[in-house]
DNA sequence: TTGAAAGCGCTAACAA
DNA sequence: TTGTTAGCGCTTTCAA
């Protein structure tokens, strides 16, 4: 049973305006406003009559009108790249999930925009100067920002997720990850539960990002004063490459457990081990990173450093909602730790 | 070299309007406006000296105004559903993906938004008000379609990706792909392969997908004059049912071939087959649904029924274009055909 | 082919 | 505490 009657559920043919409330509730039209914007500023029972009205009328403030006159759109510009097939990379959709969800709960949607072509830059442009958005959400920083120092010059306010990897005197505000924390918390896993010669499969070394990755793992094993030396291999992110410089490093340097850079790179290992008759976690274990649904139900599960993607999306945010209250604040950068998925494979 | 001078690449502290470009032109802001909107109606000479002006001061109208006048947003919303954790379901953000790329080549952007809770309603009504979108792409429609009588009371135009399943006299227009043509294809593809106890391992019985799903796989078997008794199981789209039901199955009915509704049981099944020491592709042969990333980078590759996602979200958007151009217009379905990707396992 | 007037619905600034 | 005035930047309508 529905209690409540909404008078006008039936939408009427024109949507009411604030002179239609004004009207009906015997204000003026400020009055409307103040009492959608600004309650405090009315009486308790002007409030209550004018509130009676919004309802009455089933009023909605037209959103192009308020964005006119405020200079604010409410909306939050993000770039999707585009899908990579072949991979087990997601983190950029469960991101956008996060994102989408925190940003409601802070009064803003999310309008997702496509690059036309490998050009980060495209697409921001148009956005910006027709005032679409108010702020832009910056992801794909894998190659350092040249977004962040183009944006910047345009005065468009952004947060990154992602660090300035290339410019230390970067002032944008950012959230990241800890890359090197999560594959230390997975070597340290694997080193705990007795492997000692523990292989890396990375990124090639352009990629800030695989660097930062791979620092981890050496750290976490040269700490317990274990061999780094012929243990690593850098290929792109491909699960053939991953297959291939697991092959190489399982005849060559007798690793008992592999850490990668990706869950593809891992899931890559997966294969080398089914084609040998080895099974991960008993004979062979492997540590993936980003979680991806791939880890999640393949078999007997692969272990995977898992980003904290929710808290970067709050992170995000908060920091979005300092810099359009504030927009000459110097922003700040943000670094979160992810954990460790603990699953079959080790 | 940047051979193309950009005069105001610098950005000005507060951007050109029409007036601004008028005045440098020599001409009213009219005839500015009519030089983006109906270039036709300008005569050649005064043409090139408002887009030199344009050019000069880098103008770009203003969106919320446009809109306001327009009555317009050139925003299509979407509402994502959350993330499922633990299963291969995906299909949602490789739809996003092609429908922001859709769109934008018709001039569209998404707005993405969610929903509170389970209530699918939820999120649509302020959206809608308040002129935020011009119009919404539905898809959770699984379960029926709710959305599809609340937003034609409402007077919002939309268009579904899924099909009315409860309502043959719905008047929307829609999209969807033959589910049953998918599971068709794959079931011959294992008859051809020689394979005769296939197994059907779907959903429960109230998902009209699932039940259009398993149609396919036993009207493929039916035809070729197959036996589908005691081979069919429904349960939940869950990796852990899909394990379950192939074990039993396995015991009771000794298929040699396995399709499932989803990515997500196919994997349960390969989980199955794991535990027994069994192959893949070898031994048993197992197809799935949705051509997954999960499906992609397993071991030995997971042959899938892929939906032509990209296909749908052009269909999808010029149904959109049809929509707002003509509003009365009666919505029409179109159905698609997935293809099948062939991989190790079968 | 171009220009002038009007107004979309809202809120900031100020006045009462 | 409430109301009045003005105008955000654009396009529709109509006149020149």
């Amino acid at each position: 049973m529905e209690r409540i009657t909404r008078v006008s559920s039936r939408a009427p043919a024109v949507a009411p305006t604030l002179a239609d409330v004004a009207e009906r509730a015997g204000v003026s039209r400020q009055t409307v406003s103040n009492a959608v914007n600004n309650p405090d500023l009315l009486r308790g029972d002007t409030l209550a009559r004018v509130q009676e009205a919004i309802l009455e009328l089933g009023y909605v403030p037209n959103r192009a009108a308020r964005n006119l006159r405020t200079r604010a759109s409410h909306l939050i510009g993000l770039r999707m790249s585009p899908v990579q097939e072949g991979t087990a990379n997601a983190a950029m959709d469960r991101f956008v999930h996060s994102l989408v969800w925190t940003s409601r709960e802070a009064g803003y949607h999310v309008l997702l925009f496509s690059g036309e072509g490998p050009d980060p830059l495209e697409g921001y442009d148009d956005l910006m100067r027709s005032t679409a958005v108010d702020a832009f959400v910056v992801t794909d920083t894998y190659l350092g920002n040249p977004q962040a120092a183009w944006l910047r010059e345009r005065r468009a306010p952004f947060v990154a997720f992602g660090r300035p990897w290339d410019d230390d005197g970067a002032k944008h505000p950012w959230v990241d990850v800890d890359g090197a924390a999560g594959t230390e918390l997975a070597t340290t896993h694997l080193l705990d539960k007795g492997h000692t010669r523990i292989a890396w499969i990375g990124w090639r070394k352009d990629s800030f990002i695989g660097e930062d990755r791979r620092a981890g793992w050496s750290r976490a094993l040269r700490e317990r004063g274990h061999a780094t030396t012929g243990l690593a291999s850098r290929v792109e992110d491909t699960v053939w490459s991953g297959r291939e410089a697991s092959a190489v490093l399982l005849d060559e340097a007798r690793p008992s457990a592999f850490v990668c850079a990706s869950d593809t790179l891992a899931m890559g290992v997966l294969h080398t081990l089914a084609e040998r008759g080895l099974h991960p976690g008993h004979d062979i274990a492997v540590v993936g990173f980003d979680d991806s649904q791939v880890a999640q139900v393949v078999h007997p599960g692969l272990t995977s450093v898992r980003q904290p993607l929710e808290e970067v999306a709050i992170a995000v945010v908060r920091s979005l909602e300092d810099l359009l209250a504030t927009p000459s604040q110097v922003g700040e950068g943000l670094l979160l730790t992810p954990t460790l998925t603990v699953r079959g494979s080790s």
